[in-house]
RNA sequence: GGCGACGUGGCCAAGUGGUAAGGCGAGGGUCUGCAAAACCCUUAUUCGCCGGUUCGAAUCCGGCCGUCGCCUCCA
C-alpha cells in the first residue's frame, strides 16, 4: 500500500497517513444543515470529500464513512414555524435535494447518514458524562460547555480566547452562561420550538453535541479523519473535540482535514449579493454537470477557488479534449505499433496520477498527468497504434477515473438534446449521403447536409479514411 | 486587535532548494473540394517588490506592497 500524505489542520503539517486499523479508514464528513437547498461551495466540499473517499479506496483502503445530516437547529426551526410544518416535513425535500445534488454530480453514497433528530439519545448521553466530570453546567434550563474546564481547548484552531473579541453577539445570547466563551451542549424548551425529553427538562441539542454524539456511535471514540469545510474548523471542530475528548479521554480524529472556501467572481456567495448558487441554477441554464464536477475537482481543496461561469466553460472545453483523443482512439485501427512504449506511456501516466493523489490529493497535478497521456496517446493515434492499445488505455483511464469520476463522458450521458432529435441511424444516413456526394464531386448537395446536420448539432469529421461524425 | 492563506505566462493552475507540469486562449502548420473538427508546433531566461542565506532560490530567512479568509450563522 503506497504511503499516502495529508495536510493535518491539527498541527497544521504534512503528515504520512497511517489508519487505525489496517486498510481500513474511518471517515467522518460533516454534512448540511437541511433548511435550504445546497449550494455551490457546498458542493465543493463534498466532491472534495468524495474524491478523498475514492482516492483512500483507490490505495487499496476499506472506507467507513458517516456524514451527519442536521435536521433541528434554529434556522430549521424559524422557517418551519413560518411555514406553519413540523421541522420534519420541512426538513423532508432538502434531505432529498441535497442527495438528487450530490447523485448529479456523482458524488458516491457513503455508508451512513445520521440524522441529529434520530440521534438525541446519544446526545443526552454524552451530555451527563460531561455534566459528571465537571465539563459541564446547567444554567436554567439549559447546559453549557465550561471552557475553563478543559486545558487543551483551541489545540486545533489556534485560537486564544482571551484574545478574541467580544463582541455583541454574545451579550445577545438567548441563553444564560457563567462564561462569554461557552457553548451550549443542551437549549431549554421554547414555547412552539420542537422539543426532546432529558434529565434536565424538555429542550434540544446543542448543534456541536449532536457531530461529537454520531461520529463516536458510527466510527468509534477515535477515528481516522474527519473532514469540512475551513469555516468550521472553529468553532464546530474546535468544540467537538472539547466535547468528546473530555467525555471520552481519548483523541477524537487523528487527522483533520479542511476543505477552501469557493468564492464566486471573486466574492464570497452571499444571498445579498446574490451569487449563492445551486446546482440546480447551474443546469438551468444548461451548463452540464460534468463540468461543475471539473472544475470543483480541479484546483487543490486547499486553496481557494473562484468560481465564475468562464471557468466552467473553460472546463467542459478542456474536457473535450480527452473525450476527443478517446473518440479518435475509438476509430482508429491497431496495426504494429511500438507497442511496449505505449505501455511505458500508460505506466508513467499510471504512477504520475497515484503519485499525485498521494500527495496530499493534488487533483490539479493528477489532471495534469492525465492531459500529458493524452497528447502521448494522441502520438500514438497518428503514428500507428499498436495491437492492444485501446485495451490499456482503457484500463489506465478507467482506473483513473475510479477517483475523478470526469473523464468517460458516457457515464454522464443524459443530454438527449444533442443531435437535434436525430437517431443515431438518421445521422449515418445522412453523412452517407453526403459521402456519396463527394465522391460524385456534388459538393453543393454535400455542403447543405452539412449544414443540416450542424443545425442538428452533430459535426462531421473528414479524414483520410473516410468520414466520420460526432455529437457536438 | 488576534489567527491564517495567497500573489507563477493573456486567463486559470501545479511545482516548496537544482534550474518553470498541465488546461484555456492566441499565433503558425498538417489534413481538406472548400471548410469544419481534430491533431502537431510555438507561446514565462522567469515566478508581487526589495534585501539576505546558499555553489545554486519561484522554492529558505527578513522587510515591504497587494488580495482573500476566519474570530462562536456559515461547506
Amino acid at each position: 500500500m503506497k504511503p499516502v500524505k495529508f495536510f493535518n489542520s491539527l498541527g497544521r503539517r504534512l503528515q504520512e497517513f497511517e489508519p487505525l486499523e489496517p486498510a481500513h479508514v474511518g471517515l467522518y464528513t460533516c454534512g448540511p444543515t437541511v433548511y435550504d437547498r445546497i449550494h455551490i461551495g457546498n458542493l465543493r466540499t463534498f466532491i472534495f470529500e468524495d474524491i478523498l473517499r475514492r482516492t483512500l479506496r483507490f490505495f487499496g483502503y476499506r472506507v467507513t464513512q458517516a456524514m451527519n445530516l442536521t435536521d433541528v437547529e434554529d434556522k430549521i426551526i424559524a422557517a418551519a414555524l413560518e411555514a406553519e410544518v413540523d421541522i420534519d416535513a420541512f426538513t423532508a425535500p432538502h434531505v432529498e435535494s441535497f442527495f438528487e445534488d450530490l447523485a448529479a454530480l456523482r458524488v458516491e453514497r457513503v455508508e451512513h447518514y445520521p440524522r441529529a433528530t434520530e440521534h438525541v439519545a446519544e446526545m443526552i448521553a454524552m451530555i451527563e458524562r460531561l455534566l459528571a466530570a465537571g465539563y459541564a453546567y446547567r444554567a436554567d434550563d439549559s447546559v453549557f460547555f465550561r471552557i475553563a474546564a478543559d486545558h487543551d481547548y483551541g489545540k486545533l484552531s489556534g485560537i486564544d480566547l482571551d484574545q478574541v473579541r467580544r463582541g455583541q453577539r454574545v451579550q445577545s445570547d438567548e441563553y444564560g452562561k457563567q462564561d462569554a466563551r461557552d457553548f451550549v451542549l443542551w437549549k431549554g424548551a421554547k414555547e412552539g420550538e420542537p422539543e426532546w425529553p432529558s434529565p434536565w427538562g424538555p429542550g434540544r441539542p446543542g448543534w456541536h453535541i449532536e457531530c461529537s454524539a454520531m461520529s463516536q456511535k458510527y466510527l468509534g471514540k477515535t477515528f481516522d479523519i474527519h473532514c469540512g469545510g475551513v469555516d468550521n474548523l472553529f468553532p464546530h471542530h474546535e468544540n467537538e473535540i472539547a466535547q468528546s475528548e473530555s467525555a471520552n479521554c481519548c483523541p477524537l480524529a487523528r487527522y483533520w482535514l479542511h476543505s477552501e472556501h469557493l468564492t464566486v467572481d471573486g466574492e464570497k456567495m452571499s444571498k445579498s449579493l446574490g451569487n449563492c448558487y445551486t446546482l440546480g441554477d447551474l443546469l438551468d441554464r444548461g451548463l452540464p454537470a460534468r463540468s461543475i464536477r471539473y472544475l470543483l475537482a480541479s484546483v487543490h481543496y486547499r486553496q481557494q477557488l473562484d468560481f465564475t461561469f468562464d471557468k466552467l466553460a473553460e472546463a467542459g472545453r478542456a474536457l473535450k479534449r480527452i473525450d476527443d483523443m478517446r473518440f479518435r482512439l475509438a476509430h482508429e485501427a491497431e496495426k504494429d505499433g511500438d507497442s511496449a512504449s505505449l505501455d511505458l506511456a500508460a505506466d508513467d501516466f499510471e504512477n504520475a496520477f497515484a503519485a499525485a493523489l498521494a500527495d496530499d490529493l493534488n487533483t490539479a497535478a493528477a489532471l495534469g498527468a492525465v492531459f500529458t497521456f493524452v497528447h502521448a496517446v494522441n502520438g500514438f493515434i497518428d503514428h500507428g497504434l499498436p495491437h492492444g492499445a485501446r485495451a490499456r488505455v482503457q484500463a489506465a483511464l478507467d482506473r483513473a477515473d475510479q477517483v475523478l469520476a470526469v473523464l468517460d463522458a458516457g457515464e454522464w450521458a443524459g443530454s438527449p438534446e444533442a443531435g437535434g432529435g436525430l437517431s443515431d441511424a438518421e445521422i449515418d444516413a445522412l453523412v452517407e449521403a453526403r459521402s456519396d456526394a463527394r465522391a460524385s464531386r456534388n459538393f453543393a448537395a454535400a455542403d447543405r447536409i452539412r449544414d443540416q446536420l450542424s443545425e442538428a448539432g452533430v459535426v462531421v469529421e473528414d479524414t483520410p479514411d473516410g468520414s466520420r461524425w460526432k455529437r457536438a
